[in-house]
RNA sequence: CGGGGUGUAGCGUAGUCCGGUUAGCGCACCUGCUUUGGGAGCAGGGGGUCGCAGGUUCAAAUCCUGCCACCCCGACCA
């Protein structure tokens, strides 16, 4: 284990040193790919497990639908068709010949109509949506699915932007317009809950712009982050899909009173991506932070007795605490393993554990554990018999971490009330920039051009004839977040 | 797809310009001994068709030709 960039020297080094570092994940063979490692994955399925309770206590139902879609369903949705046309992975042919060791695909095997691998999945579900949906007894209709998707990306990085990676596709029907919007709005709050609450990430909330909308929605509402280097991220979105998928599928339903009627939709997903926005909004140059209750490992207990002295009684010594962690039902390890003290400390720390616990024989005499926080390095001496502190602390780090996430997110948002102080702000720093807009895509596009910042998400429309865009003068129209993304 | 660059052990590299011992070094790995409260030390050891295919030569990691792969910068994006 080598000793990782420092983010001040190289933010995105320092980003990749500690996910290779950490064992979360691995490069695979195909450019793009990912091997989320065991330690990751673990980090992944309690983010999932947390998650998934959310989506099923407010009515979604988990199912599967298939990987592969029919080129054809694709071309259905104008603007969908143009979101994702150029980055889909194709599967043309069926059949591979083998001649002398080497493998050539079979031109016979030509599929008659070519397979697209899933970039994401309405199409194939209001493709089912049609067969199921008659009357308006099929009404609401709330599925999720847990997924691996593809999309054939030009530049990726290990959880931020991978060939393929995964997520939860949410997916509803509804009566009404109102209700839908409800649903699209009701999700964005389960999402801000599990961000805040579990993540330890503080949130930005808010529309996003006719630019930067999901291909095929009349509206998306995103979850933005800040990673510690000031950039902005897209944790996640909620879309209100209208009738375009409905009415592309030709999905109707039957009221009560006898009328034919359209279905309106929503969709919505957080990928493997949130991974990697954990590790940039709580990381620091010794490596991974991560919140307590979604850490694999919480609790690190370290036995230090070099020269197996009393070793029973020692080894009895940590077996209790250990014990007493499980019995709180606590996710913790007594690393064993071969080396000096000083390595797994600094292995750990870099591994994000909450909470280390060095025992020694110094602590075995005096019925002590040292304690130790990786939020902010804090050191104490806790009784044998206290333990049950160590959950306090651990709900203590979870709120810790996420005021620091806090504060830093609000002492590096700013406003701008002309474009000169707007660019200069953008030219030597990176910050989150509340100002006016004028709503139109030229105007988001200059400031693009000009200072590499976009529209990260509408706060609020403003009609109010003082207010005027930052770069047109005109009268403005809402108030935004503009930041360079990721 | 445009511009730039790199391929030598698991990782990082020296050597390439100017051809010539057994391809060197660091990390990691294995063995043994001594160590262990903030990244241990010493000794020994294993691991390489020098990206691939041709060519020039007495001799190629090194020169020539072709191919392949990957990385960085841009356009595209959860």
């Amino acid at each position: 284990m080598a000793k990782i960039t420092k983010q001040s020297e190289n933010f995105s080094k320092w980003y990749t040193d500690v996910i290779l570092d950490t064992d979360l994940a691995d490069y695979g063979p195909v450019k793009g790919t990912m091997v989320v490692k065991p330690y990751g994955f673990a980090l992944w399925t309690n983010i999932r497990d947390a998650l998934n309770k959310m989506i099923e206590d407010t009515g979604h139902e988990n199912a599967y639908f298939p990987l592969f879609i029919p080129k054809s369903f694709l071309e259905k949705e104008a603007k969908h068709v143009e979101g994702f046309a150029k980055e889909c992975a194709v599967v043309t042919h069926s059949k591979l010949i083998a001649e002398d060791g080497s493998l050539q695909v079979d031109p016979a095997s030509k599929l008659e109509e070519e397979i697209i691998v899933r970039p994401t999945s309405e199409t194939i579900i209001w493709h089912m949506f049609k067969k199921w949906i008659t009357s308006y007894r099929d009404l609401p209709l709330k599925v999720n699915q847990w997924a691996n998707v593809v999309r054939w990306e030009m530049r990726t990085r290990l959880f931020l932007r991978t060939s393929e990676f995964l997520w939860q596709e949410g997916h509803t029907a509804h009566a009404t317009k109102e209700e839908a919007m409800q649903e699209t709005l009701d999700i964005v709050e389960v999402y801000r809950t599990l961000f805040e609450e579990y993540l330890a990430i503080p949130t930005i909330i808010g529309r996003k712009s006719n630019l930067e909308r999901f291909a095929g929605a009349d509206e998306t509402f995103s979850i933005e982050t800040m990673m510690r280097d000031k950039k902005a991220l897209q944790a996640g979105t909620s879309h209100y899909l209208g009738t375009n998928f409905g009415s592309a599928f030709d999905v109707k339903f039957q009221s009560k009173d006898n009328k034919e009627l359209p279905v309106y939709a929503t969709s919505w997903g957080v990928s493997t991506r949130m991974v990697g926005a954990l590790i940039m909004v709580h990381g620091d140059d010794n490596g991974l932070k991560i919140p307590p209750k979604i850490a694999p490992i919480q609790v690190v207990i370290i036995p230090i007795n070099a020269k197996k002295e009393k070793q029973q009684e020692f080894s009895d010594y940590i077996n209790n605490v250990s014990d007493a962690l499980s019995s709180m039902n606590i996710r913790s390890k007594v690393d064993d393993s071969d080396g000096s003290p000083g390595f797994k400390f600094n292995k750990w720390e870099l591994k994000g554990v909450p909470i280390r616990l060095e025992v020694g024989l110094k602590e075995f005499e005096s019925s002590q554990i040292t304690l130790c926080r990786r939020d902010n390095k804090e050191k104490q001496q806790l009784h044998v018999d206290s333990l049950k502190e160590v959950q306090e602390i651990l709900v203590s780090i979870q709120s810790n971490m996420f005021n620091d996430a806090k504060s830093f997110m609000e002492e590096n948002t700013c406003t701008a009330e002309d474009f000169n102080t707007f660019s200069e702000i953008l030219s030597s720093d990176n910050k989150f920039i509340k100002t006016y807009w004028d709503g139109s895509d030229e105007t988001e596009l200059k400031i693009k051009d000009e200072t590499k910042a976009t529209i990260r998400c509408i706060l609020e429309d403003v009609d109010d004839n003082t207010k005027k865009c930052i770069y047109s003068n005109k009268p403005a129209k809402h108030l935004v977040i503009f930041a360079k993304a990721y």
